[in-house]
Parts: structure tokens; C-alpha cells; sequence
DNA sequence: TGTACATCAGTGAACGCGCGTTCACTGATGTAC
DNA sequence: TGTACATCAGTGAACGCGCGTTCACTGATGTAC
């Protein structure tokens, strides 16, 4: 039945708000159009009412997904977080980066776009408190740093060795932390 | 028709090998075993005298990438060729950590156990000449490049701005390279 | 403000396609004599 | 070494299932009067 324009509204959010969690769960292909509806307590014919394929959610939930406001974050604080054993275990709700990333190289076009400009906010986000004495070597910085918070997640996400998975993250930020200030005094 | 014992190893070897680079260039899912099958030269009901499933061929297909004789690397000089325009662009022949490690993290048991192998293997072969005074600096320096570099061809692979994908090879690469002997001299 | 009706968001059955897997068959291999 | 036959790797049609997508229908919304 009919909804309210506003009640329509708020369904594409939680479509939406699922898919987010779902996707970054599961990845893209493994979860279905119906699952993501089921999520969002709709039933799934419903779904191109608001969407025109399966392809469209994925490049709207990235953008949704990035849709926060511009923060500055401190790299050394923001790796503490970000490479801790509770956001490696949070799949559903960890980093859209570290858990789509890789898989959003074979997505649309519209998608890999989405996943771009999330890039390219993550890195503005850094460049104002990150080490070094020039703007070249801040940006170096948060680029550097940046690559090597997601990889070492990921790495520690799909080794089964929790020792293993467990060091990544410690020696990783480690790594990062000995980095910059040396960097910066040279 | 029957084949040799010799003929038939050989086939299995080709269907590995078909399936490495069809995997790496786009992702476990998308791959079907019919084109595995093609590529190999075979048709595709001959798969299941190899193998007992498709989740089978993936953990198999990962050993097997990773299935060459141990070699120290030097760092600096692996990350030259790692965090290239032409490592990056070579999903099909590329490294199969970058390619597929996130995709592992939802595979079966074996798969994962298969990929940590392989990415122990990875981090022995940096150790070596790894820069730091302790073998406790080394690890964690060849730890954190390594992460860097996957995390960096990631990132630069699903960026659809040329620009900013070679400049997080780049800056991966210098930044990486700084780390190192600032380190090692403290 | 109240009423009549056109609109349209959501429902759930159905469609069509592609995939992993099975299976009866073929004909070359390789072993027993 | 040569021959007869059991074995079995590979073939290609077929199966069954699940998925993205479509569609006729329902009934609440919201607009025209």
C-alpha cells in the first residue's frame, strides 16, 4: 500500500542503512536484493520503486555510506581505532575501505566513483594534523599512513592465526607511530 | 576420452593456473567453473574428476599461487616493482594478496588458511633484509611495509582518478622507503 | 472543512537466466595374460 | 612382445536451485472540487 512521502523517504534510508551493513558483512555479490529488503523490513518487489538495479544500491550505499561530515583527524589517534582487534572483528559496521574496497574495483563505474571520493575525503581528513614540514609532506603522510591502515586490516582479517592477526595490527601502528615524528624533525 | 597419468596432471596444473589469473582479475565469485574449464583448454564436466567442489579449486588455486621456492627481498627494491603503474594494472598476473586477500576473509577454512600461509611466507622473505637493529625492528618493519604496499595497490586500483592512483603508488613507495633507515639509525 | 477519486508505494507470485553439479556415455590407456 | 579387456579422464546434455527483475494487484495517500 501507499505511504507517506515522508515514510518513502525514510524506507530509502534503511534500505540503504542495511545494505551498508550487509555489504560490508558479506560483499557485494553474496547478498541479495531480497536479504537487503528483508533488513530494511520490506518485501523485495518493492525495492525498484527506489532503486532502478542491484547495481545502483551498490554505488548509492557507498556514497550514503561516506555521507558524514568532514572531520580532521589526528593519524596516531585514528590508527589506535582503526587498527584495534574490536574494528577488525566489526565487519558489518567497520571501514566501507578495508571491506569494499578491493571488491569495488570490479563495480560500475558510478560505484568506483563513490569510492573515490570517500578516498579522497579520508586523505583531506588527515593532511591538516599529520606529520611533516611541508603541505607535500603532510599529504605523503596521510597517504602513507592511509595505505597501510587498510592493508594491515585486511590482513589481519583474513588470517587465521590470531597471533599473527593480532600483531599486524599492533606492529602496524607502531610502525605508522615511529614514522612520522622522525620524519618531521629531519 | 581416458588421457595419460602424465596428460592428466598436466591438465590439473592448467586449470590451476587458468584459475589463478581468472580469480585475480575478477574476484572468486564472478569466476564460473565452465570458464575455468575453457581456459584451461577443457570442457566443463571433467571438473569434478579434479576437484570436489569450486570452494575446493579456490583453496587449492591459492596454494598453488603461492607454491614457489622461498627468496629474500630486499624492501625497497620490491616495493619499486610492487607500487607500479604496472603491478597495478596487472590484475590477472598481479599479487594475489592485493587481489584476493579481502575476498578471503569470507572464503572457507582452508582458503583463509592457505592465503595466511602465503602472507607468513610474504614477511619471512622481507625479514631478512629488513631494515632495524633487533630482529624485533626488522619484523616490524618488513610487517608495516607490507601492509603499506597492499594497502596501496588496493587503493590505487579502484580509484577512477589516474592522477591520484599514481600518486598513492608514489608517495607509498617514498614514504616507505624514509621509514626504513630513519629507523634504523636511531 | 469534507468528500470522491486518481495516484502510486508496497506486496508477493512468477519469470527467465545462469550457475554449480550430476550423469550416461565415449574411447584411449594400461594391465593381465 | 603382442592381444583382450577393464578402467577411467574427458564430454556435453541435463538438473535444480537461487537470484535479479517484472508485474498484476491492493489499499492508503493526497489532491481537486
Amino acid at each position: 500500500m501507499k505511504v507517506t512521502r515522508e515514510q518513502m523517504a525514510e524506507h530509502r534510508r534503511q534500505i540503504l542503512e542495511a545494505a551498508a551493513r550487509l555489504f560490508r558483512a558479506r560483499g557485494f555479490e553474496a547478498v541479495t536484493v531480497a536479504e537487503v529488503m528483508q533488513a530494511a523490513g520490506l518485501t523485495h518487489g518493492g525495492f525498484y520503486g527506489h532503486f532502478k538495479s542491484k547495481d545502483e544500491l551498490i554505488a548509492e550505499t557507498i556514497g550514503h555510506v561516506f555521507d558524514a561530515p568532514p572531520k580532521d583527524h589526528d593519524l596516531g589517534e585514528y590508527a589506535a581505532n582503526y587498527l584495534s582487534p574490536r574494528h577488525r572483528d566489526n565487519l558489518a559496521g567497520g571501514c566501507p575501505t578495508a571491506g569494499l574496497g578491493a571488491e569495488t574495483i570490479r563495480q560500475s563505474p558510478e560505484s568506483r566513483a563513490a569510492m573515490t571520493a570517500g578516498l579522497k575525503r579520508q586523505i583531506a581528513g588527515f593532511i591538516a594534523k599529520a606529520p611533516g614540514a611541508t603541505p607535500a609532506e603532510k599529504r605523503r603522510a596521510a597517504i602513507g599512513a592511509w595505505s597501510a591502515m587498510v592493508g594491515a586490516v585486511i590482513l589481519s582479517r583474513f588470517s587465521d592465526d590470531p597471533q599473527l592477526s593480532d600483531e599486524i595490527l599492533k606492529e602496524t601502528r607502531a610502525w605508522i607511530a615511529q614514522h612520522g615524528p622522525a620524519k618531521a624533525r629531519r
